[in-house]
DNA sequence: CGTTGAACTCTACGTTCGTTGAATTGCGGC
DNA sequence: GCCGCAATTCAACGAACGTAGAGTTCAACG
């Protein structure tokens, strides 16, 4: 019986690892997942995990590597109307938080944000590249940083209070009902 | 040399302890900080937090227990139209986020939401009993509950861009500007 | 079929953490 | 001035953590 050495087969392992830190980044957050509790979920030594990435910190960022496309998010708004642009949005936006690999992204840089100062750095460089550049230009306003933060601001918000906080109201809503309610308001910043 | 026992004067102790306990959940969240390190920032020995609160979760619901009184947030607009209700409620919570004591309670709740699910729970019901039986009966909607909720998503977002995440146009801006701006989309959600 | 390197585990180290129990010192009432 | 209780520190515990190093098994290629 051996229990050290090399599995036989074609090894899935590194991906497995990935999945489940990401899912357990995006449920706790950075400091509070151990590299242990990762491991355990896929049944191997936690010094693998080392192995591979090099440190807890190094499978962090391998976890959340941009597996979110958010310009994908924004693309093809140009050609609409800010009320379209608008609906396209959160409509969207609510479609990433539902499917699970990319909502334990998301909810793991927000998680991990607010106890790790690397991760908020990197929250922060991901808004204002990705979004934030993308938004900007969708209106005209002198301050059309400023608007396009306070959008980003009420989705996450949105995120906060559905899949963390767990607000009765957010969590029961339907995704068309959140759509009809919230995107008016984008679009009173975006006008 | 005593370095054992107690101390001469009154002690202001346990209060010392209370103030450096917000301001370092505040700063890092529940899991992220140590009562090692709190006891560090009053000169005391970690065991004495433990005598005072009996654990670190004691210590935890000490420290964040009702020091805001949101209430304050919401009462006497009902005199009010939604317009100006939405420019008190914005800047008032503003007020709350410039002001170190409440802010760090704040801070406190939110980050520690996302780690602990205690923490959670107790964000949870402060918005439940608080914000929103306030919030809710300002608006006749039938989804007056779900409505409110998104203004809380709004507020809560805000929060953590300007202080969590630091994002530079939110840090930047000042309250007047960003009451301006807000305040027309909380009124959305109201009306 | 032998070799090399990748995939994996074991053991163990040094830290840090929350918490405990006993000891020490000062305060306030009798 | 004595006594009980409050305030405080000390030393230590067991657990959990991230990580390092050495060892074992397998696959791929010559």
């Amino acid at each position: 019986m051996s229990r050290t050495g090399r599995r036989p087969g074609a090894p899935k392992t590194r991906e497995d690892i990935l999945v489940a830190a990401r899912r357990a980044f995006g449920d706790r957050g950075y400091e509070a997942t151990s590299l242990r509790s990762i491991a355990d979920k896929v049944h191997v030594d936690p010094a693998l995990l080392v192995h591979y990435f090099g440190s807890k910190d190094g499978l962090f960022l391998a976890a959340l590597e941009v597996t979110v496309r958010p310009s994908a998010l924004f693309s093809g708004l140009s050609s609409l109307d800010v009320r379209e642009a608008a609906e396209l949005i959160v409509g969207r936006y609510l479609a990433v938080l539902d499917q699970e690999q990319t909502r334990d992204v998301v909810l793991g840089l927000v998680r991990s944000a607010v106890s790790s100062e690397r991760a908020a750095t990197m929250l922060r460089e991901f808004l204002l590249e990705e979004m934030l550049a993308s938004l900007g230009t969708l209106t005209g306003h002198p301050d059309g940083q400023l608007r396009a933060s306070l959008v980003v601001a009420q989705l996450i918000g949105i995120a906060m209070l559905r899949h963390v906080v767990k607000l009765d109201a957010v969590v029961r809503a339907s995704n068309d009902e959140l759509v009809s309610i919230v995107a008016p308001v984008i679009e009173g910043y975006l006008r």
